[in-house]
DNA sequence: GCATATTTGTCCGTATGTATA
DNA sequence: CTATACATACGGACAAATATG
């Protein structure tokens, strides 16, 4: 739970656009930086009383994020922190190999854009490893698989794959090592991108797949022993 | 095991819903029987007199139908039906080909449920055909293809496709004759299935393939020409 | 471009219903 | 079972933005 300091800190953000859409936010960051725990309830006296808005306007806020499935609504019982299990994990790794092979397999022309992206991505990825940082590796990883998401063209494959990264999100920040789950996988995204690179559409959509299908299993495993907790 | 208080318990909680979702129910249905038209304004006024309620409960509703993309929401102009593009049918194109042929391609045994709900939307989509509902015919399609995503078994994959499928029905909707439009569809849906209940998985991908890219093409052209008007 | 009317954005107080210690 | 805390829903108020003549 964050601290009244932390409210306080949070407050001075509380100046531009919709009030609603700034306090959403704010309560975005919170969960994603694992300020709450899933499972949390988040009371709407509290935040009103730190952020010093009304409670219509939260609950405005609220409506945001149980749609980003951050948050779920429970009648009467109020707003808690997203809770996933491990069918969940599963099928976000179903939807991400339909979606994300299909990008590669499609074989589209690779733009500047896109290499830049992709490139990038891995590279953070690996210094975020060279520092240890392993919960913005899981960040660069997500981001390295949205931009092959992107190669579709799609606002709405765009729109998906943020969701289903939001949620995986919250499926890393319980995972108590991450190391042992990320660090197979930076040589293989790697491998991908090169596979990409060089026109080997085929290949590259094989790599994906395997390497997505390795990553569900570990991942699930590792978080049924964590969430059990 | 829950005990049968338990499930007593958790089946209230599911028949029970907010005022303010039972209001998004009621707009949803009006905005889909085309009783408003994309663009349309919604009062807040007006709504809230209509139906008795006060304007922070219809806030919220109008909240939840704007997250179906029913609805868009402009900041101190209030809420409007949701007016789509041919780029937005394009894209919604774009995502079904991916989605379908893959569910498809994927050549998942097919349970009961699943060939009665895809015989049952193509039977549907014939007999509105011949009583000339062409706005029924226009649903039962979309039926038939979500059941062909539903091979998945995904409830990401189902939601998704719900979402898809309340887009394009908005885009029907402004078509002034759906005839022409649909007509063709009915027998390819039907050899669709044939190839599907055959077990012949490349036929049907190919086939279904086809089919979404010569229904995107008649319905950008017939949908252009109707929303300008 | 201006003044006015309308509509939304936000907040508050309160009454009622629901869940839980 | 009661008490308490909390969510739901309402109505009123005023500021701020927008639309209208």
């Amino acid at each position: 739970m964050p601290t009244a300091d932390d409210l306080a800190r949070a407050r001075v953000l509380l100046e531009r656009t919709s009030t609603a859409e700034r306090v959403a936010g704010i309560l975005r960051e919170q969960i994603m930086e694992g300020q709450f725990s899933p499972g949390d309830r988040l009371s709407e006296e509290t935040i009103t009383a730190g952020l010093g808005i009304s409670r219509n306007t939260l609950r405005e806020a609220f409506r945001l994020l149980a749609h980003e499935k951050l948050l779920v609504h429970e009648l009467n019982r109020g707003v808690f922190v997203r809770k996933l299990d491990t069918a969940d994990v599963t099928d976000l790794y179903r939807v991400r190999r339909v979606i994300e092979c299909a990008a590669v397999r499609a074989g589209h022309e690779l733009s500047d854009v896109d290499t830049k992206r992709l490139a990038e991505a891995v590279d953070d990825a690996d210094s975020a490893a060279l520092d240890g940082r392993w919960q913005d590796v899981g960040t660069a990883n997500l981001r390295f698989h949205q931009a092959i998401a992107a190669l579709h063209g799609s606002p709405r494959v765009d729109e998906l794959m943020r969701q289903l990264s939001a949620e995986l999100r919250l499926v890393f920040h319980v995972i108590k090592d991450p190391r042992i789950l990320y660090e197979p996988y930076l040589s293989r995204n790697r491998d991908i991108l090169g596979a990409l690179l060089s026109g080997s559409v085929a290949t590259a959509a094989e790599m994906l797949q395997d390497y997505l299908l390795d990553a569900e299993q570990q991942l699930t495993a590792a978080y049924a022993e964590a969430s059990a907790r």
